[in-house]
DNA sequence: GCCGTTTTCGGCCCGACTGTTTTCAGTCG
C-alpha cells in the first residue's frame, strides 16, 4: 500500500471524528499522523513489516495497530465502520467555505442533509434558519461556499497566485500608512498551489490601510473588514488576506502567518519548553507575559536557539531539528542558475527562433542556454529526424560565432519509448552536446513496467538527464506510478541528473522528491521546459522547488560556470 | 490519540471575525 494511500484514510477518519463531535486533540492526532506519513522517505510497509512505525513522532500504539491492519489486509474494520455512520457526501461537505464540522453535524442529525446537492436546495428554501445556530445569512453564505467550490474547485497554480501577490504589493506599496510589506501564507513558502494568498502589513492607522486595500482595482469583493484582518475576493477568485500588526509585532506576525502550521506548532512547543509563550504579536515571557523579542523574523528563531529557517523549509519536515543543531543547508538562490538546458525552439514545437532564446537567455544573465528539441518519434510536437538534427547543429555553430557572451548547446529531449530504449541511434544521440530523456506517450503503465522504462532510459550512456520524471500535470494529469526510490538509486548509480521542471503545472520533481534526490547525493538540473520566451521566467518556481527540497548551489547542474558544465559534457 | 528526567494523567497553540446570540459557538488560519 502506498504512504499517500495511508495517509489519505487517516485525513477521513479525522474528518469524519470531527463530524462526530470527537475532541479536537484526537482528531488533531490522526492528522499529524497522515502529514508525517505523507511526506516519509521510507516505504510505509516497510515500517510496519520491521514494527518501526511508533519511532515516528506522533504515531503511537493505537494509530500504530490501525496502520498496520491496513497495510496487512489492505482493509480497516474501524475505518469502514465509521464510514457507514457517516456518508461520503456529508465529508463532502467539509470543502464548502465557511462549513465546519459541527455546523455540518447538526446539518446531518436534525435536518438528514446528505449531500451538497441536498444542502443546496435546503438552503433555497430556507429551511436552514430554523436550527439553533444558524440564521438567513449563514444560508447565503452557505449558498456563496458551494457556488466557489462549484467553480474554482480551490487552489491555484503558484505562478497565478505569485503574479497577483507581486502587483497587489506593489499597489499596496503606494500606501503611506503602511511601515513593512511581505508576502506570508504558502505563497512565501512557494508552495506549489496557494488556496489563498496571505500579505502583512505593519502600520500604527490599520483602518486607514483597510481601507486602502479594499480599493484595489482588481477586488471584486469584499469578504469581511475588520481593524486587523481583512479579506477580498479578486476578479480571478482567488482569495487575499490582509493582516494588518503594529511594527514591533511585525516579525512575530510574519512567522506566524507564513507558516505552515505545524511548522508553528512546533515552533510554539519549543517555545513553551524554554519558558516563554509565542503569538502572532511576538515571543512574551510565560509567566510575566513580559514582550522579549517580535520586531523581526531573525530575532525569534535566534532566541529560541534556532538559525533562521527560510520560508520555503518551514513545513516540519525537520527543519526545526536541523535548526536546532545549526546544520541547515545554504539554499540555494535564484542568481546562482548560469543557464537553461532544456528549451523549445521553432525546430520543434516552440515558437522561438534559436538566436531570439539565445538574446533572452544573455539578457537574464545567464552564461548558455541548452536547446532541447524533441525527438523523431515525437511527430505531433515536430521531433526532428536525424537530418533536420544536422541542420540545426550547423545554425547553432553559426549562432555561437555570431553572439558573443552567450554559449548554446544543442541537445534534444529525446522519448524513452516503451521499451525503455531511445528515440535515436547511438550515431545521432553522439551528436548532441547534453541528451535530456522523457516519457511523452502511454502514461497509464503498472509500477514496475513504467520504473523499468524509465531505468533503462537512464542506463543508456549518452543520457543526462531526466526530463519531468513523474510526468504529472497539476490537476490534470496524476504522477506515473513509479517506484522512485528505485530510481533514484539508479540515477546515482549511472550519475544521471534529475531534472526540476519549472513549469507551473509541472514542478517535477516535486520537493518531496527533491528532498529524496539530496539525500541520496542525486545531482539535479532545473530546466524551464520553455516553448515561449516569457517561459524562461518560470525558472523562479523551479529553484523555489528546489529550495523547498533543501538543495545548495553545489546539488544543481546548471549553478556551475560554463567552463565547468563543458567539462562534465565531455566537451 | 499522543506524550512524558518536573507528568502514566492531564495537558495538548490560540486569537480574530462573523453570526448568532444576550455572553458565545463555530470557523479559520
Amino acid at each position: 500500500m502506498k504512504n499517500k494511500d495511508v495517509a489519505e484514510i487517516l485525513y477521513e477518519i479525522a474528518n469524519i471524528l470531527d463530524i462526530k463531535g470527537e475532541i479536537f486533540f484526537k482528531t488533531r492526532a490522526y492528522r499529524m499522523a497522515a502529514q508525517k506519513i505523507e511526506v516519509l522517505d521510507e516505504k510505509i510497509d516497510d515500517l510496519v513489516d520491521q514494527k518501526r512505525l511508533t519511532d515516528i513522532e506522533g504515531i503511537g500504539q493505537a494509530i500504530s495497530k490501525k496502520i498496520t491492519e491496513l497495510v496487512e489486509t489492505g482493509k480497516l474494520k474501524y475505518y469502514e465502520d465509521l464510514k457507514k455512520e457517516i456518508p461520503q457526501g456529508v465529508l463532502d461537505m467539509l470543502k464548502i467555505s465557511g462549513l465546519g464540522p459541527r455546523k455540518i453535524s447538526a446539518l446531518y442529525k436534525k435536518l438528514e442533509i446528505r449531500n451538497i446537492e441536498q444542502l443546496k436546495s435546503a438552503c433555497k428554501k430556507g429551511k436552514l434558519r430554523n436550527l439553533d445556530g444558524f440564521g438567513e445569512i449563514t444560508e447565503k453564505n452557505i449558498l456563496r461556499g458551494i457556488k466557489m467550490l462549484e467553480k474554482t474547485s480551490g487552489r491555484a497554480l503558484l505562478n497565478v497566485a505569485y503574479e497577483d501577490g507581486r502587483k497587489y504589493i506593489e499597489f499596496l506599496e503606494g500606501c503611506k500608512e503602511i511601515k513593512r510589506l511581505s508576502l506570508a501564507g504558502s505563497l512565501r513558502r512557494r508552495k506549489e498551489t496557494i488556496g489563498d494568498l496571505d500579505i502583512l502589513a505593519s502600520s500604527e492607522k490599520p483602518k486607514i490601510v483597510m481601507d486602502y486595500f479594499v480599493d484595489y482595482e482588481n477586488v471584486k469583493r469584499v469578504l469581511l473588514k475588520g481593524s486587523t484582518k481583512t479579506s477580498v475576493i479578486l476578479n480571478d477568485d482567488l482569495q487575499v488576506d490582509l493582516r494588518v500588526v503594529s511594527d514591533e509585532s511585525f516579525g512575530a506576525a510574519l512567522q506566524y502567518f507564513t507558516g505552515s502550521k505545524e511548522h508553528n506548532v512546533k515552533m510554539r512547543s519549543i517555545a513553551i519548553k524554554n519558558g516563554y509563550k509565542l503569538n502572532e504579536y511576538g515571543l512574551f515571557e510565560k509567566d510575566t507575559e513580559k514582550y522579549i523579542v517580535g520586531k523581526d523574523e531573525e530575532e525569534i528563531y535566534k532566541k529560541l536557539g534556532l538559525s533562521f529557517i527560510p520560508p520555503e523549509l518551514r513545513e516540519n519536515r525537520g527543519e526545526i531539528e536541523t535548526a536546532l543543531e545549526k546544520k541547515l543547508p545554504k539554499l540555494v538562490d535564484y542568481k546562482d542558475i548560469k543557464g537553461d538546458l532544456h528549451v523549445h525552439s521553432n525546430y520543434s514545437d516552440g515558437v522561438e527562433k534559436i538566436e531570439d532564446i539565445a538574446k533572452k537567455a544573455k539578457k537574464m544573465g545567464y552564461e548558455y542556454v541548452g536547446i532541447a528539441d524533441h525527438s523523431q518519434s515525437l511527430r505531433i510536437a515536430r521531433g526532428l529526424s536525424e537530418n533536420r538534427v544536422k541542420k540545426k547543429i550547423e545554425e547553432i555553430k553559426k549562432l555561437n560565432k555570431k553572439i558573443p557572451g552567450i554559449h548554446i548547446f544543442c541537445g534534444t529531449e529525446c522519448d524513452i519509448k516503451t521499451d525503455g530504449a531511445l528515440d535515436y541511434s547511438k550515431k545521432t544521440l553522439e551528436m548532441f552536446d547534453f541528451v535530456g530523456i522523457g516519457i511523452h506517450t502511454k502514461f497509464k503503465m503498472d509500477k514496475k513496467e513504467a520504473t523499468n522504462r524509465i531505468i533503462k532510459g537512464m542506463e543508456n550512456n549518452y543520457s543526462t538527464f531526466l526530463a519531468h520524471p513523474t510526468c504529472r500535470i497539476i490537476s490534470h494529469r496524476e504522477p506515473l506510478d513509479l517506484d522512485i526510490e528505485k530510481i533514484l538509486d539508479k540515477a546515482e548509480e549511472t550519475n544521471t541528473y534529475m531534472e526540476i521542471n519549472s513549469f507551473p503545472d509541472r514542478l517535477d520533481l516535486n520537493d518531496i522528491h527533491t528532498k529524496m534526490a539530496k539525500d541520496r547525493n542525486v545531482k539535479i538540473v532545473i530546466n524551464t521546459d520553455a516553448h515561449n520566451l516569457d517561459q524562461l521566467d518560470f525558472i523562479r518556481y523551479g529553484v523555489a522547488t528546489a529550495r523547498r527540497g533543501w538543495l545548495a548551489k553545489k546539488d544543481i547542474l546548471n549553478t556551475k560556470k560554463l567552463n565547468e558544465i563543458k567539462k562534465i559534457f565531455g566537451m
